[in-house]
DNA sequence: CGGTATCCAAGTCGATACTG
DNA sequence: CAGTATCGACTTGGATACCG
């Protein structure tokens, strides 16, 4: 039993897994699985990945130069470097067409749309409370 | 308008608010609210933030070194830095007892709690697809 | 016990220059 | 156009030592 999330519930249904979470003491879990998960998660956490992918969901496929035209302050090297981790691990597509000058496209793979679709919340959650951090964060520096 | 969540939706109901953003397009959205938000998930979305945000949701209030022992792998000074972080903003409350030898207890507020379930989203998809992640890492490896 | 202070090694990232 | 290569500033994080 290596993946503590078994087969009776689906995983995709928020409210039952988090039912499960809940239940399951972190210690349970196979500490390999919680690295591997951790460390994705570190991944894909990553600002331009969270930029790019927000973008290539919104637009559906782009071209290198039009990503980095979007995607406001990434440099070259990180556009280049951040689409290749994401091809690596699958999210996107790469399609390079054999003309000059040369076009590279770019879109989601299903897997990373279901990634933005789980980002979704997190995202929500940071807009809503935007203030209430501020708010906290000014208190916090108020006092010493 | 400054925050492009108005109030027609409750942005806790997942479903409206992707239907939301899916409908607005990125360049829409208040560059100063992006990049707020940005940094915000940048912060939240940190290793060691979501371990101890996933380990008080869980145990409820635990003392410094409590913590330090069950988040494998931390240092010191990322444990002290880090819970310094969350306190600052308004995720977790730092209660100090007057005794020797020291006591400092370390609780989720609600909105800490707030975050780890909107988080809940995301540790699933990573749980969920660690194997398709693995299998195209390969399979991207296996190529040049 | 619950920190703070300091140092240092490794990694991150942007800028710049170059290429097929 | 879509990269690669290289360099240097800055940041991060662990280790260690010390303190109220």
């Amino acid at each position: 039993m290596a993946n503590p999330l078994e087969n009776r519930f689906d995983p995709q249904d928020i409210s039952e897994a988090e039912y499960y979470l809940a239940a399951v003491p972190p210690s349970e879990i196979d500490p390999r699985v919680e690295r591997l998960v951790n460390e994705l998660i570190g991944r894909v956490a990553d600002k331009w990945t969270m930029l790019i992918l927000e973008l290539l969901e919104e637009k559906g496929m782009l071209r290198f130069t039009e990503i980095g035209r979007q995607v406001k302050g990434i440099s070259q090297k990180m556009l280049t470097q951040t689409l290749r981790q994401m091809e690596r691990d699958g999210l996107l597509t790469r399609t390079v067409h054999p003309v000059v000058p040369p076009r590279v496209d770019y879109a989601l793979t299903p897997l990373g749309n279901s990634l933005s679709a789980a980002f979704c919340g997190v995202w929500i959650w940071a807009e809503r409370n935007l203030d209430m951090v501020e708010a906290a964060r000014a208190r916090f520096d108020a006092r010493g």
